[in-house]
DNA sequence: GCTTTACTTAAGTTGTTGCTTTTGTATTCG
DNA sequence: CGAATACAAAAGCAACAACTTAAGTAAAGC
């Protein structure tokens, strides 16, 4: 819990842009290679590569090259470190509600019996 | 499905940073001030205001002023949108593997019977 | 073997981000 | 009232991000 920060950096940094997450939605319905992501782009390859870079850096996606064709994939860890973090913000922040609300219970009873 | 791609921009950007990402894990177990929000962090003031700014305009957090002291606060409707496209990708995802196990499963069950 | 195709590298441009310092404005306290 | 506190606004700056064009390279097709 206390280290591994860069990972979670890199990885809110590419889900940052549209067309990375565009891209991310392709691949979660399937495989694609470099051309397929880029065709849904008005956008030179050079930049579809420079956004796969970004999205294999940070553990999204990888990829592997047949012949010419570089076949690109999710990386299923990846979006997992990102839901663990945001589950555990989203439970820290819960129990406090419950806390606050045992608390709150706790001052009504008491104005109860004060009353 | 189709909208909405600007608040995503801008969580997962407020996200990105682990400064900011620092002042949500302190905000998720309970609200602070500026200040408590700034106290961990060897930076001026006016860059943890610029921190808070983001995560406002991201809506990740909300805050509201009492005399001389601004209060901050977790939006959990924020993180909830965050949490929404994840899970989204990831049941496309988990999907796609079901069909494809059923389609090895399948093809398997032919080879066997081919064998 | 010569051309497409599919990617790759390099270099340059423009805009944004994450700070900084400086200066200002309401509160609150003595 | 006057000083300390807690925030706020403004301006400047170095680093980085998201493109672009131009110029490769290596596998496939004819």
């Amino acid at each position: 819990m206390l280290n591994q920060l860069a990972p979670l950096d890199l990885a809110f940094q590419a889900l940052a842009d549209p067309t990375r997450r565009a891209m991310l939605e392709q691949l979660a319905r399937g495989p694609a290679s470099v051309s397929d992501l880029a065709r849904p782009f008005a956008m030179s390859m050079p930049a579809v590569m420079q956004h796969l870079a970004v999205l294999e850096s940070s553990g999204l996606v990888c990829s592997q090259k047949n012949g010419r064709v570089r076949t690109c994939r999710i990386e299923p860890q990846g979006l997992g470190r990102v839901e663990a973090w945001i589950n555990a913000r989203r439970r820290e922040w819960e129990q406090r509600l419950d806390r606050l609300g045992e608390y709150l219970d706790e001052l009504k009873t008491q104005g109860d019996s004060n009353a």
